[in-house]
DNA sequence: GTAACCGGTTACCAAAATGAAAGTAAAAGG
DNA sequence: CCTTTTACTTTCATTTTGGTAACCGGTTAC
């Protein structure tokens, strides 16, 4: 009598914020899904604190999910690259509309452990 | 040279990723979000395996970033409950869009750890 | 007198995650 | 022969995190 729609302790939801969120996992998801196909050097340039063995286990932890695709071309040195695949690109909305609040609350002057100032729009003070 | 858009080292995103997604952190926003006002009780209720400790850090970080609101009446025995703040509300459509993939994902077989079985639909083999 | 209620806090300890640095492969260029 | 390149892997030490269990306050029910 009480269910709105939507949450429940056993939907889906948990499973796939394992698989999403998480140190770093959201950002290398959200480079790959706005940028496209990456190097691993390049995932690497984007993120810069990133460790090499952290990125190692995050992208492997994606390609199994089957959410990024690895493909290395056998030359030397290895060019290998990561991007999403057909199911992780279910995730570009979810991503963008973060970004968009990232955006915003960016705009509206928001700092993490601060959260906001009083007023968003210091202009026009109601 | 290369900018497409949208993706840059030191744009908004970090922060907020780190505000909001992490170990149960999101799932207590979806919670809170998609079933309004919720009391320190019934969220344990929702999520049974988280304990008080980390709810209450969770809790108190999402407080301190302006992001939920905590509301308490002197009674006795205190009721405490916790919902989104206006500006937490911003989240809204990315944690539906979240859902969304939950419930996709959920549909088409997909498991954490394994990926997605061949083919989304055993119908129709190719 | 004392146990229960709610929403926590605190201390302590084990487990997991992370970071830095060095090593590996295999070939090409000096 | 030695270095450079890329994309890791391995090792080790450190940091962070999480769980457990006990405790808290103030009032009511037993």
């Amino acid at each position: 009598m009480k269910v709105k729609g939507a949450s429940c302790i056993s939907c889906p939801m948990d499973p796939v914020l394992k698989a999403v969120t998480g140190r770093w996992t959201t950002t290398i998801l959200w480079n790959l899904s706005s940028e496209g196909p990456l190097r691993f050097g390049a995932l690497m340039g984007l993120m810069p604190e990133i460790s090499a063995k952290v990125l190692t286990d995050r992208l492997k932890m994606l390609e199994r999910n089957g959410i990024v695709l690895r493909t290395q071309k056998p030359t030397i040195p290895p060019e290998v690259s990561y991007e999403m695949t057909e199911h992780g690109r279910d995730l570009h909305q979810a991503l963008r509309s973060l970004h968009e609040v990232a955006l915003k609350w960016d705009a509206e002057g928001w700092k993490p452990g601060e959260g906001f100032p009083e007023d968003p729009l210091p202009r026009a003070a109601e």
